[in-house]
DNA sequence: AACAACATGTAACCGGTTACATGATTGA
DNA sequence: TCAATCATGTAACCGGTTACATGTTGTT
């Protein structure tokens, strides 16, 4: 099962959606751990739709056509299949993190540890601001999805800003310099 | 400049190698938080130096060919332009929150959330096998990602673990059952 | 009238993973 | 001699992003 399908497939558990829709969910709610956009989420409720694991139902707006989709019997079980499923390891790719790991000196360092505390800080203000509206719905679990966020962007942007001003005092003590 | 590019360059810098030398240094480095294939290295090595970015010299071990790169100016400029880049936002698919997100009741999302405190503590645990090593190091730097990968994963697992118990707990006391 | 939002889809492109293919050297 | 490691590379495949194409509806 391809990542976008089990999005997909979670998302129409909730409530049945169009391809519209489902991107607008997205994009409002596990966009920060799992993204899709539109040229994966078309092909892929076409490829879902002939496998059987979902059904689509012309719901049209006026002259606009639409198709609302649902989870069939087998894509109920697919998903729970899924859900029962040992996680894939985190896939992660930092170019923060790479330029520290590359960097000259102690200046340099510190900026790309500042850099990456600035993501981390914008990230969980992002967060922050869902944060009453999810904690106002029935599913409890999306909102402990965002607490998770919460936390790994507040530690990281305090582990970075710590690592970083001790880099910078350490730099004012004894210079480091070129090599 | 592409992903592997990045980490290509920035590995030659440290000293000239083969592809397959710095598919090994890779590996045993940033490969936590950003990795490369042999599939992705060897096309971007001749890429990089029909660029201009590094330059190979024949460097043949009896009859078994080994091409050695290593940066040119114009590499080490590219290098140290991308170094003083804002990074890219971290890209990050978490399949384990996504389960979470997804959960139907307290039990399943606890399972979930277990799931990826394993995912983290195993992470951690290999992190810090490699801990005395890279400390042993001239470099300060891979030293520093070293610890934020490890303060990651120790925040995750036992944020994780928590939560995991607080449902499991409350589980116990009144039961969610189905909807 | 114009623009934002709703709605669906395809095509080109980019880049990574996996598998395959080949061959030399080293050490058990 | 056999296996592990060194060494390089390509091809098929997979899947995501971006741009493009098209048309409707609702709001200003």
């Amino acid at each position: 099962m391809s990542p976008t399908a089990k999005v997909i497939l979670g998302t129409l558990r909730m409530r049945p959606r169009s391809g519209y829709e489902i991107k607008g969910f997205i994009d409002k709610s596990t966009r920060f751990f799992y993204s899709a956009g539109f040229g994966s989420i078309y092909p892929e409720l076409k490829r879902l739709r002939e496998a059987g694991l979902i059904e689509g139902s012309d719901d049209p707006t006026g002259d606009r056509r639409r198709v609302t989709y649902r989870l069939t019997r087998a894509g109920e079980r697919a998903l729970d299949d899924w859900l029962a499923t040992e996680p894939a390891p985190i896939e992660l790719r930092d170019e923060a993190l790479l330029q520290v790991f590359f960097a000259q000196d102690d200046e340099r360092a510190a900026a790309a540890l500042e850099s990456k505390a600035t993501v981390h800080a914008d990230a969980g203000e992002r967060l922050a601001a869902m944060e009453e509206r999810v904690a106002s719905l029935d599913n409890p679990y999306p909102y402990l999805t965002l607490q998770n966020g919460l936390a790994y962007n507040r530690t990281m942007k305090a582990w970075c800003e710590r690592e970083a001003v001790r880099l910078r005092r350490r730099r004012s003590k004894k210079s480091k310099g070129t090599r």
